[in-house]
DNA sequence: ATAATACGACACCATTTGGTGTCATGTCAA
DNA sequence: TTGACATGACACCAAATGGTGTCGTATTAT
């Protein structure tokens, strides 16, 4: 039952505008082949090679070969550590513009 | 009514764990300032500074100069963006272990 | 008036990051 | 069997990142 083998902190897994894309073209398709994936991007095949590879490491992917192509599908499970960070915060959401006032006045 | 004055991505923001963890001391108190928060990490004062200054392009923090100290309060609302990309994900959190056995049973 | 404090603004540096190109290998098609 | 395709595994590079130390200045305390 070993779900966290994370070596990469999935925060910093996240950070990066071109790997939230790999993110969602995954959420949209069950599987696709790194090829596949390397074409929606303007940037050459190593660079999303290790892309996908840090998010594998996050465990937010699973690969496995399939005759010569390497294909990749979501794992969404880990974003679950980011829900649960939020959750201490989003209780501040509300009351944030009311300090921002507050700071105004003082001023 | 402009809430969004972000120059940075409040996704590279909370990638650091150094800046979480500013986040999460801001959250506990109302107001503190540079030299107080700096006495709670390993580093230096300059580097606590650099962080700060990235959470608040991200404005996910603001400050003010209060006689010779620069205080900091959390500005959290930043963070509504994290949990609106969430949203699409977490309908993958139950569907995604599944998955991953069909793969095994694959092999 | 003097000294200590808190800070911003630098210059600086090692390491990481995000990209490139190339080469060797396994796989599929003709 | 020959050639095109898909990939991994490098070597390589510029720029960003995350630290450091120092200097100048405004503020506070003595």
């Amino acid at each position: 039952m070993s779900e966290n083998n994370q070596l990469r902190d999935v925060f910093h897994a996240i950070a990066d505008p071109t790997r939230r894309r790999l993110i969602r073209l995954l959420a949209e398709a069950e599987e696709i082949p790194l090829h596949e994936l390397t074409a929606q991007f303007p940037m050459g095949r190593t660079a999303v090679s290790k892309h996908l590879t840090i998010l594998r490491e996050a465990g937010l992917v699973l690969d496995r070969r399939v005759g010569r192509e390497t294909r990749f599908r979501l794992n969404a499970s880990p974003l679950r550590e980011i829900e649960d960070w939020l959750a201490i915060y989003n209780k501040f959401w509300g009351t944030n513009l009311l300090r921002l006032n507050q700071l105004l006045e003082e001023e």
